[in-house]
DNA sequence: TCTTGTGAAGTTATTCACAGCG
DNA sequence: CGCTGTGAATAACTTCACAAGA
């Protein structure tokens, strides 16, 4: 079953799924079915199983999924079960420090360990703990720190030319919060959130009631 | 062809869509054909003259699209061409403040028109223009503005809660950035929004090269 | 020629439904 | 019995390919 493709749509379950099940893990439930994570999840019971199985047989049949042995298992899929995924960010500005602050990544295994910005007036102040550097250091410290994830959050005229920094950099993924598309070899991953995308789909559906 | 359902993906791609065409017509563009959409997007040209037929003909053959009439269109469709929609952020905070700052939605029609929060040292403080309300008055506030989205950026125990609120409130639509499901009639669109989510689901390939 | 709009074909993702096992 | 795992069926989405218009 492993080497078989995996739905993109499947990946960003799982980190649903294992978002559940930390939850399950507080709450001291040791066995979850299909059915139950349906419910708390709002996807299908069928669905779930499907996901799952991509990866082998983790249930036990008329018990379900231990909860711990399931919740480890999709920490080893994502990779973060291991020491903490370095991530870099370039863009100072607000969108920048919230990221820098934002108290989510660490508790799921990113760790930002540095930050960029071309303005020199924010060149040496410090975004949490980290000290904002300049924006043409990136490749180097990205190299030298190993960093293999980036995120932009830079005006969209300044997107395209970080992600290239970046690729130099030796990163493999980028999370892009600039509202353009990034032209960059297939080498890397993007991923793009644009808050405002997100808006307009809503008031797509708002605007024909 | 105008009641025939319409793909979710279509809708997101409309947004992007637009989004490019307002940077063709800053560059004082006149007509653009799928073809070059499809280069300076990544969506192939076949899957954009789809999405846009299944809300009418607007495309004229040999020439491509008129740039301002099919931004219009698309503006239109979207409801994001008349009087700005009022949104509220629910939560104050790292990610509510960069929320409230962010430019990025007044320029694609959006306004931010309230602003809660349950830390009685938030209450009466600005996020930009705004003034800091406290959360009790969601309802109340909400209809009298007649604000029909919300976002919520409060830790994920509120998250539930709030959201019950902006529905009493008569929100439509909720962007939701708790890392949380939220369950509600589905009168209400909900969005999620969660940026470790996203990371996690590039750490899923770096974690396998 | 170039380009749209669109049925048809192809591909991908989801759900069904049930065998098999505890 | 309850529940998983999965092939088969279905649904959803994307691409193909071409007639027809400028």
């Amino acid at each position: 079953m492993r080497p078989k493709k995996i739905p993109e749509s499947t990946i960003k379950r799982l980190s649903i799924y294992l978002r559940e099940l930390k939850s399950l893990s507080n709450e001291q439930i040791k066995f979850v079915s299909s059915q139950e994570l349906s419910e708390r999840l709002g996807f299908s019971a069928a669905q779930i199983r499907k996901d799952l199985s991509y990866f082998g047989q983790f249930g036990r049949v008329g018990v379900g999924y231990s909860v711990e042995e399931l919740k480890d298992i999709i920490e080893g899929l994502l990779g973060v079960n291991r020491k903490a995924w370095k991530v870099a960010i370039v863009g100072a500005g607000k969108l920048g420090s919230a990221l820098a602050s934002y108290s989510g990544f660490s508790n799921r295994g990113f760790a930002i360990e540095a930050c960029f910005d071309n303005d020199p007036k924010k060149v040496g102040t410090f975004l949490g703990s980290v000290k904002v550097e300049n924006s043409d250091k990136i490749p180097t410290v990205l190299r030298k720190k190993e960093i293999k994830i980036g995120m932009i959050a830079v005006p969209k005229d300044y997107a395209q030319k970080v992600a290239q920094e970046l690729l130099k950099g030796g990163v493999k993924s980028i999370l892009n919060f600039a509202p353009v598309k990034i032209s960059i070899g297939k080498s890397v991953h993007v991923r793009d959130v644009d808050l405002s995308t997100e808006l307009e789909g809503l008031a797509f559906y708002l605007s024909r009631e």
